[in-house]
DNA sequence: TCGTAAAAACACCAAATGGTTAATTAACAT
DNA sequence: ATGTTAATTAACCATTTGGTGTTTTTACGA
């Protein structure tokens, strides 16, 4: 059982399920038709799984209209997801700023002791 | 081999790996400061391992100062990350403000209250 | 009722991942 | 030279992942 965010960057490492993400940032979409760019190289089964990890992680819903699974996208893990890259993003950019002359200035030790 | 957004994803996919970016955005870290926390229950190899996975997507680079090896962060995969995030997480929002009046006139629901 | 289409479920397989222990390399300190 | 510390490498193992083909389920339409 992994945690919702390793969840969500894991189902995003995946060049096949971000082109989903993508394609449902536009509006729903039924199975086959997320599935329609793939089926050259993948069978239908291997888009149901992709599809399956992205529902798992939260990153999309399926609804039921007939036999047909209209796909949707919902923000909240994408957004979660940033906010964590966010606040380390910066916080290391900050720091690639005034790391030269804080370590030259300091000490080169081992330094430890954290938060 | 698989391209860099899908590795910067998947490194990012484990509480470890995070926990190791989150302190190198405070700053400079060895190894073994990176290992320290985990060492209860992980072997330094393993540690070894998870930066590997951290270097190989570009999100830190390691140095060299006599046996130790001084590991910083490096912004620019998380940057791509997260505007590729932004990109369809925004889309997606539209989208979902589109949805989220469709439901609300049609039926009341069981979306999760957010806060 | 029968046929067909959309999607999922099942059983299987190869490769990647995440961990282990033991051995090795690299640099410093006696 | 010898020992010690930091870190990596190697060999191995279990589990997960991403794919396959086949079979079921579900709902429409003739």
């Amino acid at each position: 059982m992994k945690d919702p965010l390793s969840r969500t960057f894991a189902a995003l490492a995946d060049p096949t399920r971000r082109a989903m993400l993508a394609r449902l940032s536009e509006g729903e979409a039924n199975v086959s038709d997320l599935a329609e760019p793939f089926l050259t190289y993948m069978s239908p089964s291997a888009v149901t799984k992709h599809l399956k990890v992205l529902e798992n992680a939260g990153l999309i819903t399926k609804g039921r209209k007939a036999q047909w699974r209209p796909c949707h996208l919902n923000g909240e893990p994408l957004r979660e997801a940033v906010d964590w890259m966010e606040q380390h993003r910066v916080a290391g950019e900050e720091q690639l700023d005034r790391l030269g002359a804080y370590l030259k200035s300091k000490s080169k030790g081992t330094r430890r002791g954290h938060t």
